[in-house]
DNA sequence: CGAGTTGTTGAAATGACTCAATGTTAGTGG
DNA sequence: CCACTAACATTGAGTCATTTCAACAACTCG
């Protein structure tokens, strides 16, 4: 069992939850259920009617969407403070994606018509969810265009550094990616496959851009890779730290209403 | 000038304004300001401080957006009666993309403030705008990934389709679509090069599929479109048709809340 | 009519995919 | 501890869809 001190940290480092008092956060945090979720297990199912709401308090997930020919496409990856099924606060609509879990998980659930009261009761949640959405498209628009303008090494490049900010840890010369990535993993994020992928990596590899292994991969230059990559953009929204992604919407939203 | 019955109704039209009664909906028209925008200028320009919200009430503009390196992709059409900036609502963002008329347009305009202000008069404002970027997100996730798996036919069959659904205007032995579109706003769409689309499209015309022109295309024979396009795939959103759209919001609205 | 935009088509180049064979690593159970 | 297995990774060769480049044809509009 986590501590209830943890959870409610969870709530308040969301940006879904923003600008909530205490006494708020633990009233909606005793209406929660908590459930753990085994590696490899699902969280929610694409095209399953959108129920519930929730928000992961530990462990990390993969966002995957199925097409009708079977093949499977990694959207991104969730970790710990990310919220996931805002939708379910919406009547009648499913699930467009699934996650599965790639850690054990826990997971905080909501049911959707609760969400929906919350909007109800403190407004200015819905308007949080407003904002996710919103930069959340930006995020998608970004990276359709990316996917139509760009190669596969600059959208590789691009995915490796954006993994290294999220799941990265400092090691000895370079930052490991925390999460185990297969190839084909990779493979099913930048819309590939996984011999473009092997093959691409073995090169960088060679010239000293990062250091691979099974399951694992090293960003030793983070500056040869941005080149790559070309343009400098900004941090997608979702790939932001859960905390600072607060921080930057509480800092928006004090300057636009400078007195309270 | 448009008279102030169409202006209403373009309102009446629009999922934002779901659900508004028409005392509201005379205030909220009186609060806007209307603009004729010349076929070929800029309605709202991406980078720009996003500070107006806005709905199209007459005319029809395209969606573009620009890469750093100066090639631009277009995200879709917008006709009468559909929104766009609900961005304006939140403070201190800029425009993700630039809007082009593409006739004549006639835009309404608000400040972004006056709709976060409606957002708080008429909470149901503040769900319809999640609702809206609900749907658009899986949307955008549904062409994010054609575009990751599926060839350019496919993706130049749907596209068609959509066109014709949107824009389209029945024509002896077929639907043509209204819209002056060059092949290279179709490669843009579809994201490939003019000389591909000029290639496949002459193709279907031979196999009497379409029926091009100048800026121009028929579609002769959808159920052979959509052979090719493959997946019999729900029309996306932003493509049904704005009553269309009202209506099957409306309706889910309905079921969730029996009495009211 | 001339100029500019739009569309067509061929030939060559190429990035990426597919297929197949093989190597490598981690984990399992005897 | 070792053989066995399954998952993961590499690499080469061939193929294909798509792009690129270039030349030319057709249409529109002043």
């Amino acid at each position: 069992m986590i501590a209830n001190a943890v959870l409610i940290d969870c709530l308040r480092a969301n940006p879904v939850f923003a600008q909530l008092d205490d006494a708020a956060l633990d009233v909606v945090l005793a209406e929660a259920t908590i459930r753990t979720v085994a590696p490899g297990d699902i969280v929610v199912r694409q095209g399953d009617a959108a129920s519930a709401f929730g928000v992961l308090a530990g462990g990390r997930a993969k966002m995957i969407q199925v097409t009708a020919d079977g093949r499977q496409i990694l959207l991104r990856y969730i970790v710990a403070g990310q919220e996931f099924g805002l939708i379910a606060a919406l009547p009648d609509l499913a699930y467009p994606l699934t996650i599965e879990a790639v850690d054990e998980c826990q997971v905080l659930y909501w049911p959707g018509a609760t969400l929906a009261a919350y909007f109800g009761r403190y407004p200015q949640l819905a308007l949080n969810a407003l904002q996710i959405m919103v930069l959340r498209n930006q995020e998608l628009q970004a990276r359709y265009r990316e996917l139509l303008t760009e190669r596969v090494e600059q959208r590789l490049a691009r995915a490796l550094l954006r993994l290294a900010q999220v799941t990265g840890s400092c090691d000895k010369d370079g930052t490991l990616i925390t999460l185990p990535l297969t190839r084909e993993d990779l493979a099913e994020l930048v819309g590939t496959t996984l011999y473009t992928v092997s093959r691409t990596l073995s090169q960088w590899d060679q010239a000293g851009l990062v250091n691979t292994g099974r399951e694992r991969v090293v960003v030793t230059d983070a500056a040869g890779l941005e080149a790559i990559a070309g343009t400098a953009e900004v941090l997608p929204v979702s790939c932001v730290a859960p905390c600072a992604l607060v921080e930057m919407m509480t800092a928006a939203r004090a300057a636009r209403t400078p007195r309270t």
